[in-house]
This record gives C-alpha cells, sequence and structure tokens, in this order.
DNA sequence: TTGCTTTATTGCAATATTACGATATAGATT
DNA sequence: AATCTATATCGTAATATTGCAATAAAGCAA
C-alpha cells in the first residue's frame, strides 16, 4: 500500500508519530535547532544554513508547518518563520509520558 | 531522489533523526508504548494488540530495532522483545537538549 | 514600470515506506 | 517423524518522500 492506516490508532498516537516522524529527517533537526537557538524569527537564512538546494528547503519547512511544530508570518517581502511553542510543549508532554516508564526497575 | 543527504549533517543531526523516524508511525508509537507499560519483554502479544497484519508488525519490529530503539533477543520458539533503556537514554538526552530552549522568554 | 529579492509551487525522477498474502525457518510438541 | 507455533522474509502493489531545476508569485527598490 503506502498509506499509514491511522484509523487503527488512537489520536494520540497518530498525533505523537505526526510530531515524531516531522522531526525525523535531519535536515528539519537542524532547522528546528536553528530556530530555537536563534533569539528572533528568521526567514531566509536557513537556505544559506542547510545545504540543500532552496526548493528543498522550502518543502521541509512546509512540512514541519503541517505537522504544526514551527509557525510562518509573511512580513513584506520575507517570511518569518518560528517555532510554534504550545505545539512544543505537547510533543515534550506526550514523549515525558514515555520517558517516565524508563525509570522502572525492570528494563531488560 | 528519494534518499535523504546524510552526509550533509552532524551524527547527532543524523541520529535525532533515526530515533524521531522511528517513531514517526502510529503502529510504533503503540508498540513502544506497550512496551514501555509491561513489566516483561514481550513476544507475539504485540501482533495481537496491534491491528495489522503479522507481517507488517514484523517489519514495525525490525525498523524498531534498526534504529537501536528495542532488543529482540530469540528465546526458544519466540522472541522477546524489550525497548532498549541505553538508546531511549541517549534520545531523551538530545531531546531534552532542544526542549530546553523552549523555557526562553522570546517564542514568537 | 522594470527589475530584484524572497519564498512557494510545479514537474519530474529516484528511492523509501506501508501493507499484505504467501512462504520459509526454527524451535516446540505430540 | 509429523505437526504446531512464532517470526521472519519474499514478492508485489500502492503511495509517500526526497531532491532539484525551472518557474511562478508577491512585495520591494530603482
Amino acid at each position: 500500500m503506502g498509506a499509514t492506516k491511522t484509523d487503527n490508532f488512537t489520536q494520540n498516537q497518530n498525533e505523537l508519530a505526526t510530531f515524531a516522524k516531522a522531526l525525523g529527517h535531519p535536515a528539519r533537526v537542524a532547522i528546528i535547532e536553528y530556530l530555537m537557538n536563534s533569539d528572533k524569527c528568521i526567514t531566509g537564512e536557513i537556505v544559506d544554513i542547510i545545504p540543500l538546494a532552496q526548493a528543498t528547503v522550502s518543502q521541509h519547512m512546509k512540512e514541519l508547518k503541517q505537522a504544526g511544530l514551527i509557525k510562518g508570518n509573511v512580513e513584506g517581502n520575507a517570511v518569518c518563520y518560528c517555532i510554534d511553542c504550545e505545539k512544543w510543549e505537547e510533543f515534550k508532554k506526550m514523549l515525558n509520558n514515555i520517558f517516565e516508564k524508563l525509570d522502572k526497575p525492570v528494563c531488560c
């Protein structure tokens, strides 16, 4: 097939998978790291930072935006991209629910 | 193309992306949740839990194993799968490095 | 208006992923 | 040995992802 059977899973599982999938590419990790480290919103600098063609970077931005991990405000000529902190808090919470279990003594 | 250009990114970025990608499917999220919640290693129960064909589940297990998130020990007839805690700690650390930045005041 | 800059979109090719039935393999059971 | 049980693998089909060049769109500057 090729299409994920999302119907069979909980909304939570699907949402966590969506976040994780969006982060599942080194270019997108790099973009997120860059956005997290900058204290201002960033536009075309990302194209200079990521060693991929502009069209490819734009596509990665789109995927991050669709997953909800970043926001993009049009600002005159350019677009101001930034972290969507609320979504990241949600992501963090979901992952912490999983990480919690690691503290249990039984870990084979 | 279709193949990710891993050469262009740091080892850290690639590793985080690999972990995230492995978690980027609801079935694999469900498998991890199940393994995290059980106090014993699990074998074929996963096939009963996940609403997908046995072959498909086996494939997902393989991907989780390849990413390093789970371990599988052959135990007689069956295979005992379990969380690879060390890898998960590594995953957790990498994500916390990113989550840390969320506390900064500037978040547009 | 004409061109420049920035970003998005389109079209395309290569490769990867998802899913399943059928089959293989390997240990357990009778 | 014959059979059952549990997993893995193979083959195949459908769809998704990655990447780029070329082009479009939208605002800015001259």
